[in-house]
RNA sequence: AGGGCUAUAGCCAAGCGGUAAGGCAACGGACUUUGACUCCGUCAUUCGAUAGUUCGAAUCUAUCUAGCCCUACCA
């Protein structure tokens, strides 16, 4: 990939490579199967693959499945379909459950060092008791029961002879730590609740910062990326990696997290607006998921390419959204075939061409790309062209399209000029009288004169009428409050306008993109049906000329 | 309140004691059978602030300020 930024992580592999702290680079991708993957994700999956690639290393994608209650398999297949779309291969596939096994025995193993002990405390006071508000955590009056009682009653959880609630797990660390999470965490919970995975098996399940620490050690990760709030976990991961006596030693590293302007990435954001009927599912367009993302249009390479150019840091991040733009663009620029698209049509008939007449013109499908081949392209008495390309008196002198008493190139055809402006009775131009010439015909190197711009048309009689999508992300400001976050969408976010297209489009297929002459870039929907044309447009131009 | 992290242009971001890369955006200009693309040019005397060390500081030290995160039997 281009625009690679070196980054700190790179950096300190680099480093522990040089130096034979490891060997060789092993990274895991853990999601929890709970949500579909968003372009958030999206920068953990290329940064863990892209990382490892560098190194010649490989990269796990490991379900980090530890709580059943919010999990469910409709993720797991999701995901994994989402990091094929991306072009990843893992090298393995994982589950945290896989290890639920070895995960019990380390449990044991502290509880025989004295380092965890079983506790009856509720919730409610077990939280009291490790953050006071007011200094060092207060010791639960179970902390200190003799190792066969507490490995008895250990085995008394697995059994299921409690409730949810009734005892959990606790590592023997330190109360008086000023980092709470080194105040004897919970690492085991009672949950009667079938596993997507396990099944009935178990009814107790480690937690993330017990379970999570062990899973990179068992599969020998080197290098456990995860975002920034994970940070003050550390001392944690590593207390479990010192004390539970594995082989390898993951090390853990943090970056910031990323944002997008316009694009919240909330899960309870998304999962509201899908469950109450906001947009049409976790596919809708406008979603900052990678299948939303990817039904808009959105390529792979261009979502690569926006994560590594926009670089890693320890800084939480908002990026320009015109950012993800331009690199679509970027990556669309060469591929895409460029044909006409007429989305707001005005009729022109050309008074000196023979009424019936057709004539196909050739029309190369991309201008920069000569490699993508021609077509061709009708040219007949009646035309449409843009509206917004007519101004009846020239406006300025910047203007470059066509005007009454003025001449344009009709890209790929002939000079027209307009000699008549036909209005309704209200005043609305509805058609344009032009003559052509036929001296000026494309590429007969006609160069007498120039014309005043050149502007793109279809011919009416074989044009294709199409229906041309409009999509703006769901616009949020960045502090809504997410209890009326509804009031706060743009109600124009998805506008349909039905125009017409040139007739080589009928074998469009889906996913195909296009660069439409002026409209931008377009992906054919890949949900339409039979014979009707729909676009959703991606991206648009640069900049748009405003008169 | 305590603990942790961060601070370089409108937005990202390199830089790691030797005199501020690059990208996006923006703005000029050239070119053009897309007002696109491409090309050329402009865009931080200064790195959150203030002191200090040094011949020399974005880089080291101290203090301050601002923002984010944690205080779940979520991950």
């Amino acid at each position: 990939m281009m625009n690679d930024n070196s980054n700190f992580i790179k950096t300190i592999m680099k480093n522990e490579l040089e130096s034979g702290v490891v060997d060789h680079i092993l990274t895991r991708f853990p999601p929890e199967p709970n949500a579909y993957l968003h372009i958030g994700h999206a920068r953990a999956i290329i940064t863990n693959f892209e990382l490892a690639k560098f190194f010649n290393g490989a990269t796990n994608l490991r379900f980090d499945d530890t709580n059943p209650s919010k999990e469910d398999t409709e993720y797991v297949e999701a995901i994994k379909e989402d990091l094929k779309w991306l072009g990843y291969t893992p090298q393995k596939i994982t589950y945290g459950s896989n290890y639920f096994e070895k995960t019990y025995e380390k449990a044991v193993l502290l509880i025989k060092k004295n380092l965890a002990y079983v506790d009856d405390l509720d919730q409610e006071t077990l939280s009291k008791y490790r953050d006071t508000n007011n200094g060092a955590g207060i010791e639960s009056p179970y902390r200190n029961r003799s190792v066969e009682e507490n490995l008895f009653l250990f085995e008394q959880m697995r059994a299921g002879v409690y409730q949810n609630g009734e005892k959990t797990l606790r590592a023997k660390i330190d109360m008086a730590s000023p980092n709470i999470n080194l105040r004897d965490p919970v690492i085991y919970r009672i949950m009667h609740v079938n596993h997507h995975q396990t099944k009935d098996k178990w009814c107790i399940y480690p937690m993330y910062d017990f379970a999570h620490p062990l899973q990179d050690a068992f599969e020998g990760i080197t290098h456990s990326l995860c975002s920034i709030e994970f940070e003050d976990h550390r001392p944690l991961y590593e207390w479990v990696i010192n004390n539970c006596e594995v082989e390898a030693h993951p090390r853990q590293i943090e970056w910031g997290r990323l944002g997008i302007t316009h694009m919240i990435m909330s899960k309870r954001y998304l999962k509201e607006l899908v469950d109450e009927g906001l947009v049409t599912g976790y596919d809708d367009p406008r979603m900052p998921t990678l299948v939303g993302l990817r039904r808009r249009g959105f390529t792979p390479d261009a979502i690569k390419n926006f994560i590594l150019s926009t670089g890693l840091s320890k800084v939480n991040s908002t990026v320009d959204y015109g950012m993800l733009e331009h690199c679509l663009r970027e990556d669309l620029k060469l591929k895409a075939p460029r044909p006409m698209a007429i989305l707001h049509p005005l009729k022109v008939v050309i008074t000196n061409y023979p009424e019936g007449q057709i004539e196909y013109v050739d029309a190369l499908n991309n201008m920069e790309n000569e490699s993508l081949g021609t077509h061709k392209m009708a040219f007949g008495r009646t035309i449409y062209i843009e509206e917004e390309d007519f101004c009846e008196e020239k406006p300025n002198k910047h203007w470059k399209r066509l005007s009454k008493g003025l001449e344009v190139r009709l890209m790929h055809a002939y000079f027209i000029k307009c000699n008549e402006v036909i209005k309704d009775e209200n005043g609305k131009i509805i058609e344009l009288h032009c003559t052509y010439d036929e001296k000026t015909k494309s590429g007969t190197a006609f160069n007498e004169r120039k014309p005043n711009g050149t502007i793109h048309y279809v011919e009416a009689t074989t044009a294709l009428k199409a229906t041309f999508n409009l999509f703006e992300p769901l616009i949020l400001d960045e502090k809504v409050q997410l209890t009326n976050f509804k009031e706060h969408i743009n109600p124009h976010s998805w506008q349909t306008v039905e125009g017409y297209v040139e007739e080589f489009l009928k074998d469009t297929k889906k996913e195909d993109k296009y660069q439409f002459i002026r409209n931008g870039y377009y992906t054919t929907d890949y949900t339409s049906k039979g014979d009707k044309l729909v676009f959703n447009r991606i991206v648009g131009l640069k900049s748009s000329f405003v008169s």
